[in-house]
DNA sequence: ACCTATTGATAATC
DNA sequence: TGATTATCAATAGGT
């Protein structure tokens, strides 16, 4: 890319091949942070450099999480789409697939329950597993509060309307108090929700120009 | 990269996401051979784009082959035993009466996650009930975010305690900065940190490898 | 590590 | 979809 095209064949040098190494290495994981945050994408990646040191990302959950889905979206696979240069194997949704995911959710929370709760000499929690449930946390957070807000909204629409049958005065607050500690099954939806995981909130640049996670 | 900078966040048009997901998804694969062909890295990735369609590369070999060595080399994460432990938010003595709220909570978090991930028709959750989820996932979040800050002060001090053993002078960023995209990828660069361990009074006495963190 | 000249990737547009 | 192109982003080579 810089100051002289770049041959597409093994760098021979290896100081050079090294260099090369950490800056596309890190290139590519950014790229692959915005391409899940920008698109919904939940994205796994493994290196294994030539010395056999292993660097990966999970952009979603944990690795074994993408490594599971991966096996079961893959065992019953073919086609492919008209977009990309790259064999796709898995086609649609299926409610196996969206179960399971559910259900790896559902584990990480449960065992962070216990490691929080619990003792924490019987539970042990990776980092990585630790920032899979921060994020499936912010997510969720966001959902909740839209939920709310949803709810809040949904709420004073009725209560305008009320307001409007009766063409009278109503206790505004009053009601809206009554609501909240009540049942308000209807709950407005805020759009689309394919996958609350993926409305991952950009992450956060570290000061400087790395690229790194909220803290 | 074109006509505008773009922002790091969801694409809210439908189309717009699915256009870019397709290109840059090819941009993403290309990089990876690009790598792998220059630096002699063996990369294996993962894609599920937001309806579930899975997109795969391995450079080198079968996913699966990377599959496995992924985990043998993940594998050698090690744990200890707890040190003392901090219970920052419930501190219930019988046992039974702590799963029970365990249960509980279990219970309330999974109908969260029905809620969120499903139907929200089939799900109804009043308003109390968001409340309570809320307020469970911003201690969470606290928890999870102390014992990540846990883990990385231990990690320090083992650092630390190599730069001392070695009396000799080592490029700590260099190590701290190698690390990023490998296994303490998520673990933000020591710089970073100085204050939020004002908040981990529990913490500082103890190393990592006495705590049940996972490295 | 840090700096730029270049190349490469890609968002908007057709 | 598939091209085109104006711009932005990544990075090779050098310090």
């Amino acid at each position: 890319m810089a100051r002289g095209k770049v041959q597409l064949r093994r760098i021979e040098n290896p100081v050079h091949r090294q260099v090369t190494f950490c800056k596309r290495r890190a290139g590519l994981l950014k790229k692959a942070k915005e391409l899940s945050v920008l698109c919904d994408a939940h994205i796994g990646i493994i290196i294994f450099s030539a010395h056999g040191k292993l660097y990966d990302l999970a952009t979603t959950g944990t690795m074994e999480e993408l490594i599971e889905r991966y096996k079961t979206a893959s065992g019953e696979a073919q086609q492919g789409d008209g977009c990309g240069d790259q064999r796709m194997v898995y086609v649609t949704q299926d409610p196996k697939q969206e179960t399971m995911v559910l259900q790896q959710e559902i584990n990480l929370l449960q065992k962070g329950l216990r490691y929080i709760y619990g003792n924490r000499a019987n539970e042990h929690m990776t980092v990585e597993e630790l920032n899979a449930l921060e994020r499936y946390l912010e997510i969720w957070m966001y959902n909740i509060r839209s939920a709310k807000e949803g709810m809040l909204k949904a709420a004073n629409e009725i209560l305008q309307e009320k307001i409007v049958e009766q063409s009278g005065l109503l206790d505004v607050g009053m009601m809206v108090a009554d609501q909240q500690n009540g049942h308000f099954s209807t709950v407005p939806l805020i759009e689309e929700i394919t996958n609350p995981l993926t409305i991952l909130s950009g992450y956060s640049t570290c000061r400087g120009s790395e690229m790194g996670y909220s803290f």
